[in-house]
DNA sequence: ATGCGTGCAAATTTTTTGCATTCGA
DNA sequence: TCGAATGCAAAAAATTTGCACGCAT
């Protein structure tokens, strides 16, 4: 399938890209509804699909109801304020950590290790699928 | 507020801790419905909720558009099949890291780590609020 | 008796989808 | 031109909530 990068997938991509705070589908639309006010909210959910298919972009958490994504797909932290819902990034260099203060004053209250993949019978799922096709 | 910790109440925790695969608010009261068939989705939700709260549980992430709880709130890592959605626990003795297949065979393909806590400002805002008061 | 916990169902919110139309290579 | 991308609105799915009733202390 040919794809086309339209405008709007573009802009949308951007904000994934461009915006730190690692926003949510509603907050994107929201945000691009002022130069493109004939967006659809079902466009905005459809480029996060495909982009995360394509592994062009992640989903970082689920918080107050809506998932997350982040479009850096560069290995880093997430820091995440439980009480006002903003994201940022920690890279490895920002790491002065003690006392659970990492980064600019975020104070850590639970660190999370999350290894997405496959799991073992999904893999040989998986292979066993290759050999017949 | 005296809390009571009914029968219902506990079923649901329970199944928190006991269930190994991190299930949904839905799987909880699916499988739950067996022994108590009047149960109510909503006293699913609100007590998964209370737990959160009260840091008896914690969110997973966020997979196929359902939010996947813990009543483990040791600190452990996750890995995430995000081919048939089964969620297990890595523990450190399991940790046999070689060309990122981990645990019982399990591969990774993306590894994230996320910090869950109050960002400066909230925290600034949190103090303050204490003196006044 | 008091008030927490629940069922039920409605309401809200989030996300997905079908279809006709528009857009882009 | 032709299939991909979108708008729109309906549908589906997930989550929250109000209210009256039941249950535990």
């Amino acid at each position: 399938m040919r794809r086309n990068f339209s405008a709007k997938r573009q802009a949308i991509y951007d904000m994934l890209i461009n915006r730190t705070d690692h926003p949510s589908a509603t907050q994107i639309y929201e945000d691009l509804k002022e130069d493109y006010p004939d967006l659809s909210l079902g466009t905005v959910y459809r480029n996060i699909s495909l982009f995360k298919d394509e592994k062009m972009a992640i989903s970082v958490c689920s918080l107050n109801g809506e998932e997350r994504i982040d479009g850096n797909t560069t290995p880093h932290t997430h820091l995440v304020c439980t009480y006002c819902g903003k994201i940022t990034d920690l890279f490895t260099n920002d790491v002065g950590t003690r006392n659970n203060v990492v980064g600019d004053g975020f104070i850590i209250e639970k660190r999370a290790i999350t290894y997405y993949g496959r799991c073992r019978e999904c893999d040989n799922r998986l292979k066993s699928k290759n050999i017949e096709n």
